[in-house]
DNA sequence: TTTTATGCAAAAGATTTGCACAGTA
DNA sequence: TACTGTGCAAATCTTTTGCATAAAA
């Protein structure tokens, strides 16, 4: 399965890549290359150089998604043909996924006043999630 | 007007933190540190670490917006009420701003279902802009 | 055997920080 | 004068790169 994926974009079969892969498949959540190195090192040798080379890899041949988040840090995801954002709490930095992706109607709006081909979006929304709201209106309150 | 801003804010109205408010005011696009810093100093000497901490603070203050892209570098516009996204040509780097933002109603739902308080969210298109289409097509035809 | 992937260490780029001095209120 | 802002240089953090070796086709 995997092997396929691999084999398709003309990339050779390595442990490493395969391990990157399953962690990313059984990840709910975008990851950061140091969460998808740190886990991988615990199955295959690997050094950090090659997760990213190959994250990188596997983002141009469009296996992953490859997203800048407002935090600073890089997030890579399955490339899964339906595609999620999230919101984000600015203080835990719990993360909600977003069902749908309400863009697609934008798009072909921008298409057709621009000229432009659209090429792919971020999207992020951030907040406060409900228990950190919570525990700063505790903090509010002496409680 | 400006200096007005700045004590509102309790922050002190000095030379560099006007110069660089002056020169997002009369910009169209959102800008970066480096680009802003580079204006900057045709008018008053100032380093670039200043540049930083001036742009951090009024980001806080939120008198700016603060914004990291998909080119992994971070842009900064005048919080004014209504903000712009952003349309980049991921070859060129040309930008179209977006003049109306989709997203209070996708956001009233978000409230609903999870429970976040919502404080801001980040949106990038990026595609290929009709000049780069136009001359990647000539390369393809060897014209 | 030829091509591609990997490790290691060093480099790069953007942003932040410590500390002494300068400027604002 | 008291507090805040600024310059400079060094530090930090994430990501990239050069080159020699190892593994895949």
């Amino acid at each position: 399965m995997d092997k396929n994926v691999l084999k398709f974009s003309d990339l050779k079969t390595t442990k490493r890549r395969m391990a990157i892969l399953a962690v990313l498949e059984n990840s709910a959540l975008p990851m950061t290359a140091e969460e998808i190195y740190s886990r991988v090192i615990n199955d295959v040798h690997m050094s950090l150089s090659t997760a990213y080379r190959t994250l990188g890899t596997l983002s141009e041949k469009g296996i992953l998604l490859k997203n800048l988040s407002q935090d600073g840090k890089t997030y890579y995801q399955m490339n899964s043909h339906q595609h999620k954002h999230h919101l984000v709490c600015t203080l835990c930095n719990s993360t909600v996924p977003i069902d749908d992706c309400p863009l697609s109607k934008i798009e072909e709006n921008l298409i057709q006043q621009t000229g432009f081909t659209i090429t792919g979006h971020s999207l992020e929304f951030s907040g406060i999630c409900p228990k950190c709201s919570k525990h700063s209106s505790d903090a509010g309150f002496n409680d």
